[in-house]
Formats: C-alpha cells, structure tokens, sequence
DNA sequence: TGTTTATTTAGCCAAGTGTCTAAGTATTAT
DNA sequence: ATAATACTTAGACACTTGGCTAAATAAACA
C-alpha cells in the first residue's frame, strides 16, 4: 500500500510527470537539463528528483559534479506504469511540446540562450 | 496531461486507493458501505466518491435514495491500472484487511453492530 | 403534507505540498 | 589552498487537500 501510494503521490505533480515522460523519451537525463525543462530552480528540480527516487521510479548516478537520472526500470511492475503514461501522453499538446524541448536541451543549443549553451556542454561530458 | 494527473492525484489519497481496490473486489458499492469500510463521516466518503467520478474511475449510478458505485471499465486503458493495483495489493495486509471487513459489510454482519446492520438490510435491497 | 432517511454540498481548519532563497556539501579548476 | 561549479538540504511561505460539522437536496414513508 505504501509503495503505490509513493507512486502515485510522486506523479500526482505536473513537473513531476513531465520529467517521468521525458525520462521515458531520453532514457537519462542530467540534474541541469530537468531543471531546464520543466523551468523552475535547480533546488526545487533536486527536491521533484528526490521525490521520484523516493518512490522507486527514478534512479541516480552521480560523476563529478554531474548526476544523472535514469528511469528504475529494474522496479517490478513499474514498466507497465511507464508504459501507459508514454501511451497516454502520446498526442498531448503539452507533453509534445516538453519533447520539443528536450531535442533542443539535449543537442546543440542556440548560442543566445547561455544557460542552455551552458547544459549542453557540461552534460556532453559524460 | 490532466486526465493522467487527475487519475494519480485520486488515487494518491489512502483512503480512495482502498476504496478503488474495493471496487475492484466488490464490482458495485453502495455509498453507506464505503463509509462505512474507510471509516469516515458519510460527508468525507462523499467527497472521495466526487474525486474518484471526477478523475474518471468510477461512476455512480442512483436507485431511490441509494446511491451506488462502480469502477468505470470503459474509460480506456484505465483497465490496466485497476490490474496493476489488484496485483500490487495481492498480499498487502492493510488491503487483505479491507477485503475481511467487505466481506462482512456486504453480508449479514453481527447485530451487536447496529450500523453495519442497517447498512446491510437497506443495501440488499437493489 | 410533514417527517425521516441517504447523500451531497458548503464552510472551516489543520496538515500536506510545491516553490523560492539561502546555506551546505562535493567536485573541479586555478 | 582558494575559488568556482553543480547539486542537495533547510527553512519559510502560499496554496492545496483530507476530515469534520452543518446545511441543503432528493427520495421514501407516515
């Protein structure tokens, strides 16, 4: 009972299950990109992450400076969750809209936009 | 994206997760059941109900003055969640727990309990 | 028709939650 | 060693949510 009420408090928030959709779109994703996606501080990305990790659907590595999140695919039964949710947002405007994002988050960025500029090169680090 | 977030934010509560894995054993509870099962003021059970019909699980359906509650099979790809959630609380002893109580509430119970009696002799009327 | 019964809705309050700023921790660079 | 960088944790605040009591609504009964 615990453990799915963990669940489904972790994806009851919006940024909380844009960062589970776009790890199911990325497969890993860099504690600086979901803070640029979902567009808050990087303490409040950092608390959503714990939350995530918490519930068992979400795992972390760390190297140097850098954390990396992935999806706890190892979690039983979790993967039928994700699943869904990829099927359910498959055609949401919003969710469309976070993959959009990702691309640009995750390649080469626009020079204009520093902070990004930024990501992209720590995160291609790894 | 809302109707996912809905159907987590409902099923994040303690009390509709029982509630919902009740339904899942029962097929149709009448509202005096319910509370009676979660152990609430007819209000709070209420309230719940509103949540669960509003995130789309589950609907209700009205026969004099009783009111009865049902898992809604034809929303899409809702099914595979009420699956996923029986089997996540196939042993869980808090739900088994809430399976002995709904056994009792929906039969004959003890007449030393005046309300659960009550409930029963007007429920078995549908 | 008035009364009783079952349920829903409204309003209030305490507990829970998301977000921010600031401080703390770990790693890397100078 | 100090400074810079990336991230986590702590504390505060505004907003949301679960539970209660009371009022309202609908249906059945006398």
């Amino acid at each position: 009972m615990e453990s799915l009420l963990l669940i489904f408090k972790a994806l009851s928030d919006r940024n909380r299950l844009r960062i589970l959709h776009a790890l199911v779109a990325q497969k890993e994703l860099c504690a600086c990109q979901i803070t640029e996606l979902i567009q808050v501080t990087n303490a409040t990305a950092s608390r959503h992450m714990g939350v995530l990790i918490n519930a068992n659907l979400v795992q972390r590595r760390k190297k140097g400076r850098w954390v990396y999140y992935q999806l706890h695919t190892e979690n039983q039964g979790v993967e039928n969750v994700f699943t869904w949710i990829e099927k359910k947002l498959k055609e949401d405007p919003e969710a469309l809209l976070d993959l959009i994002s990702l691309e640009e988050i995750t390649r080469c960025g626009p020079e204009e936009i520093c902070k990004k500029h930024k990501t992209l090169k720590f995160c291609s680090k790894q």
